[in-house]
DNA sequence: TATACATTGTTTGTATACATCGAAGGGCAT
DNA sequence: ATGCCCTTCGATGTATACAAACAATGTATA
């Protein structure tokens, strides 16, 4: 049982075909053929259909008209309207948060989660540690978001996230310069804290606000690194989908 | 060639199965077996798998845990967390083509869709069209929304507007006493035209509250309608599909 | 009596052959 | 030369057989 790699071709085939989507490979607009990308995994038609339907299913896809899939293209204005409507929907999360009222444990959860991101940069001048920033960044926005109590909402809220360039943290891995980075995370943590409190103090329209402004914040940053250098795509997993 | 059944397997299965759905035939937490789907339509395995995955893709199944899928079941909660998310949405979308100017010809278009709409109901004391309101109401928020000119929040609204009971027209549909009905669509009617107004004014924070608020007095009646009568899903497409 | 293990049945996963549809290209007629 | 039709080819759609995974149930043994 050294061996353990045939859990399931479906599986198999959708993050193959996942990773070289977000990495380049595919370029959007690119029909992908069942016969060929069978052959190329090594694996029959069946489980490539499976996986091509499930990725349609995470946005990375659509469907072709006449049958059929290909790669769904990003412009950057759709980048931009994603990262846009994460906020509003994490917005909305928050409002509704804060006028049905929080679980005090869950926030305190939340809390701790901030003191952690705090540590990721203090001290050691401006050095930030975004490997853990990033992480814990995302813990934070899935915890706040959780606290809607909202299948149906937070349902649409992870499809958007989903979109490779679409998540909290993606963005802060396309920060270029630290010295940049250091102000517009300190800045960030600062409307994480805000929102928790308006969370609390059941401000909904405060705790929306202030959702919807953190994530022009990202969209601002990702604009102006995307701008900045075209090739800045280089090993920022799904800012490769951007075309145009 | 009279006989035209052909089409496609896979339409007539995704078809046929959405319709059971939405009129209760499969309650939600149904979980769905090939085989005893694929004889009941007559048809095998492949075209009903395909079905399934397309209706998940479209909300109405979800994945089970272990394969397979299963009818997804919708509290009331959800419902109206839906038809909140639309207000959402919608708001969004008029924000954004307010902010942005929106295309004269197009408005015109939008206006005349209001003046039908005046029609439903003017005249015969309170007896309104419910028909043509609910196909009109309909055209007059894809228009509306689509003004935003942004595909990536148009196609996530498609998708909360595709649970049948989060469109525009069906909560029209579940009114019950016809004087109430002529005068909140009256209101309904007054805030089609303060949105338009609002956005070609270029005054996006007030089409996105307008918006909104539309949204909360449809999720208001829904409310009513549903309570004041656990039997009224009869004939309502999708509102056979609350449960709980 | 309880537990471990094997056996059986049900359901999805996978491979593959065949059908069908649509587009492209070549030949023929005008 | 051009327009139309017919053929052909390549792609997805469909059927079906077989494999694998999982759960349930029964049985044997401690």
């Amino acid at each position: 049982m050294t061996e353990s790699k045939s859990v399931n071709l479906t599986k198999r085939a959708t993050y193959e075909l996942r990773q070289k989507i977000i990495h380049g490979g595919l370029p959007g607009g690119t029909r992908l053929f069942e016969v060929a990308l069978s052959e190329e995994l090594q694996i029959s038609r069946t489980p490539v259909r499976e996986a091509m339907s499930r990725l349609a299913e995470e946005g990375l896809l659509e469907r072709a008209p006449g049958g059929g899939f290909q790669v769904r293209s990003f412009t950057l204005r759709d980048v931009t309207d994603a990262i846009e409507l994460r906020g509003v929907l994490e917005g909305t999360a928050a409002r509704l948060a804060a006028e049905q009222g929080a679980d005090p444990d869950k926030i305190s959860e939340i809390n701790i989660l901030l003191d952690r991101l705090d540590r990721c940069f203090a001290g050691d001048g401006d050095q930030v540690d975004f490997d853990a920033y990033s992480e814990l960044n995302g813990q934070f926005h899935a915890r706040l978001a959780d606290l809607c109590q909202s299948p149906v909402i937070l349902r649409e809220l992870e499809r958007v996230k989903s979109l490779p360039f679409a998540s909290p943290s993606a963005f802060v891995l396309g920060q270029a310069e630290t010295a940049r980075s250091h102000r517009s995370l300190t800045q960030a943590q600062a409307q994480h804290r805000a929102m928790v409190q308006a969370v609390v103090r059941r401000e909904g329209a405060r705790a929306e606000a202030i959702a919807r402004e953190h994530a022009r914040i990202a969209r601002g940053n990702l604009e102006e690194t995307f701008v900045a250098d075209s090739q800045a795509s280089d090993g920022v997993p799904g800012l490769s989908l951007i075309v145009r």
